[in-house]
Formats: C-alpha cells, sequence, structure tokens
DNA sequence: ATAGTTATCGACTATAAGGCGAAAACTGGC
DNA sequence: GCCAGTTTTCGCCTTATAGTCGATAACTAT
C-alpha cells in the first residue's frame, strides 16, 4: 500500500541556515505570509520533487532565498516526523544544516532575514527544534572536526577566529593556546601575510587559513570546551 | 501538490542492527523470497503509518524479527532518497542504528540471521550503503562516547570490553590504559566483583560497568584509536 | 611445590594543555 | 621624535594525560 487515500504522505526538506555575525550565531528564516502559521517565521525548503534525492531537493529550495554557491557546507541533520507536527497535513520533514561564512553576505528576499539562534521569533510548525537541532549539531562537531573552516573566511587572523567560535559556541573560548594547538595539529596553517592593525593600534595579526576545507574529524580541541570551573 | 498520481511517494524505515558475537561485528538481516530482489538479503523495516512518527514506525516494524527489549541502542541515522533507490517504485527510507549486547542473544525468524558487517551477503537494493553508514557511525561514535555500554553486557572484564571494542573498531586496540582512562573518565566503575578464571589459569579479572548507561558524548578515548605507526 | 597463564599495578617517559607575563609591533597625541 | 595605549605573539613554567615496560598478584593444572 502506498500513501493513504485520506491523508497522503508528502515529504519536504528544511534547512537550517547559520552565519555568525557582529559576534552572534544567526539563522535565516522567512516570514510567512498566508496561513498556516502567518506571520509567523519558517526555515526555507519546500516539497521533494518525484526526480531528485533530498540534497538536490534542498540546493534547489535554496536558491529561491540565497546564493547556493555561498554557502561552505550542507549536510543532512534528522527526519521531523511526528504526524501532528504540521496541523492539517502528514508530511515528513528531512532537515539539513547549512553553513555561510562570514565574508560573505548574501543578498535574501525582502520576506528574508536573520535571526539569532539561540532565540528566535515565534516560528511555523517545528522550526523553533529544528533550529535547535542544526545549533546543537554545528557546536557538537566544531570541537571534534575541522567544521570552522565553513564559518570562517578564507583567511582569519586568530582573534577573528576566536571570535568566530566565541559566537558559534554560545561561550568565551581560550585564545591563548588556540593557535597553538591548532597549528600543531596542522588545522591551521599560516599564510606568511598580515592583518593590518585596527584603528587603536595594536601589532598587525597574522592571516592564517584552514590547512583543509573538506570535512575532517580530529581530536577535540579542549581549548574550545567550556572552562572546568 | 502531494504525492504524484503517477508514482506515489511512499516512506519507509529501515534498521541497521549491529552486534559483536566471537569478535565479530555483525548485522542482522533477512532473505527475501520474493521479488523484487528475491534471495537477496534486506534490512528489517517497513512502511511508515499514517499516525507514527519514524521512531515508534522502526519499533514495530524490528518487533517482527526481534525482541525490541533487547536492542539497547536506537538512533537516527541517514535519510536515502535517490530516485532509483527502488526499481519501480519512489520510496525514501530513513534509516536506523541499533545495537544488541553482547550478553543476549535474541531469537530470529528463519529467514533472518546475523552476518559479518564488513562483508554482507548480496543485499536488495541500497542496505549496503545502509550498512556501511551504520558501522562507521557506530566506529565513530566509539571513540566520542560513551556508546559501548550499548554493545557490552551489564558487567565485563577490561579484557572482554577490549575484544568488543576490537571487533567493533576492526583493528586492535591497546588494552593496557583502557581500564585507565576509562576510569578516570568516570566512563567505567568497578563492581568489586571478580569472574571466574579460564580453564588456562591465571588470575580472576575484575569485573567493571559502565556508570552510565544513557548516551553521553566524552572527550574521545585515544587508547581506542589505531595505533600511529 | 612448581610451571604456566592471565590480570593488575607502579614507575617512568613523552606529549599535550593551560596560565601568565614579557616582548613585539603597531597607532595616535603631544 | 617620543611616549602612552593597544593588540598580538612568544617563551617559560606547571599540570594533566597518554604510552611503555617490567614487576607482582592470583589463579589452574600437573
Amino acid at each position: 500500500m502506498s500513501a493513504n487515500a485520506t491523508r497522503p504522505l508528502d515529504h519536504e526538506v528544511l534547512a537550517a541556515v547559520l552565519r555568525v555575525r557582529d559576534g552572534v550565531l544567526e539563522v535565516m528564516l522567512w516570514q510567512r505570509a498566508l496561513p498556516p502559521a502567518a506571520g509567523r517565521w519558517a526555515l526555507p525548503g519546500g516539497a521533494l520533487g518525484p526526480d531528485e534525492d533530498v540534497a538536490s531537493c534542498v540546493r534547489r529550495h535554496l536558491a529561491d532565498k540565497v546564493d547556493v554557491a555561498q554557502l561552505s557546507h550542507l549536510e543532512q541533520l534528522a527526519v521531523f516526523s511526528d504526524p501532528h507536527r504540521v496541523p492539517g497535513r502528514r508530511v515528513v520533514a528531512t532537515a539539513f544544516l547549512g553553513l555561510v561564512p562570514t565574508d560573505v553576505d548574501p543578498s535574501v528576499p525582502a520576506d528574508t532575514g536573520w535571526h539569532a539562534a539561540d532565540n528566535p521569533p515565534p516560528t511555523a510548525f517545528d522550526h523553533d527544534a529544528i533550529v535547535r537541532r542544526g545549533r546543537d549539531r554545528l557546536r557538537a562537531k566544531l570541537s571534534y572536526t575541522n567544521l570552522g573552516f565553513a564559518l570562517a573566511p578564507s583567511t582569519f587572523t586568530i582573534s577573528g577566529l576566536r571570535e568566530i567560535y566565541a559566537a558559534a559556541l554560545g561561550y568565551d573560548v581560550a585564545a591563548t593556546n588556540m593557535q597553538r594547538v591548532l597549528t600543531r595539529r596542522g588545522v591551521l596553517t599560516p599564510t606568511g601575510e598580515a592583518s593590518a592593525p585596527g584603528r587603536a593600534g595594536g601589532r598587525p595579526a597574522a592571516l592564517y587559513r584552514f590547512t583543509d576545507r573538506s570535512l575532517r574529524v580530529t581530536d577535540p580541541f579542549a581549548v574550545l570546551r567550556p572552562p572546568r570551573r
């Protein structure tokens, strides 16, 4: 037996696209104009088409909101399948996690904006739970993979990277050891260049880049864990 | 628009249920008697019902093959959605990873058996890829979570635990430090009891148990990583 | 008793992390 | 130009964890 006659089974994809801006981890949401859940904020996404897999599908729907080429990372998050997650319909959602680096600023439609991932505005359906899952997945992976490359610009200073990690993780990280630890493990490579100092002066910071911009699992970075006491 | 009229969209759940037996990581498969893919081996699972989420669904279908209460762990793995993953139908699968401890031996139907997860017999559809994903997820999580509790019996010796980890990971692990490292981190707790020695003699081994049988993320266990050289 | 077997412990070495203060390299005001 | 202020980077020291090896404990079988 295939889809129930009285209540057809639909499948949609949704994407929690995250970025760090001004020290805040943000998620992309658009405001629904029409019922159901008019006025509430929703994740980008849409129905799974007959001839595509979920990865193609999420890229296709994201293209309505943002230049997909500016996404530095996209991965499956989880399936959300509560029979009542969308009132009046039976729709299973495959959620994705997308990341945008700090040095690109994708233009988005008028109904779409960026909101603090820790405190989003009222969302449609279960989209708040999906945002939480995406945020938690990012935080977990930051400490045992090199996923930071997807949030950081192509070259950056140590203190700039520290700010990105602190914003994404939601707590301050000790910057002193970050260069040493990440460099020793081969995650960071110095470019040899230096950044211009800010207007307050200070020594110019050396620029680094991620050695490997493909996702790799590493030992966890103790420097990224919360302080013990 | 809901499901395409000419090619209805179905959703199924599948479970890669793994266990360690005699030093081998095994997966539960049943042999299909009827087309399509008659004679090939398949993962347990079935269609998503109209009033259940995927977690309830996978437990319901697993109950046909095994006593679900004997599963020590069950988690979402990934969505498999290639439009041609099942010939002639459009069916999206949510795959789960299940684990069975070494000290229970669930009875299974006649068409169902356990096969080496590293080298399964010819499978139906994309079930071999799902087995690989489940195996890889287990291996990754063994080294940064306490998921070992789900494979091990309720109490065990250090060398017994070493064998389980070695079988699941596919490579030998250094046993010398395992007790010290896992105990220091609070993952293992001595029960105070000792096991009877084997027939060849030897000092009786102390029995341990996992301190916390709920899944917790820990620092990775360096003792579980492959040797450096 | 004694040889064989397995488990556990202690001592030592090596590696990595964390903290702190000094030094380096800049800006802007005087 | 000099000096105060700012930010980054480096070096040294302490602590924590991992890895190795050999010694010792606790058993079985003959």
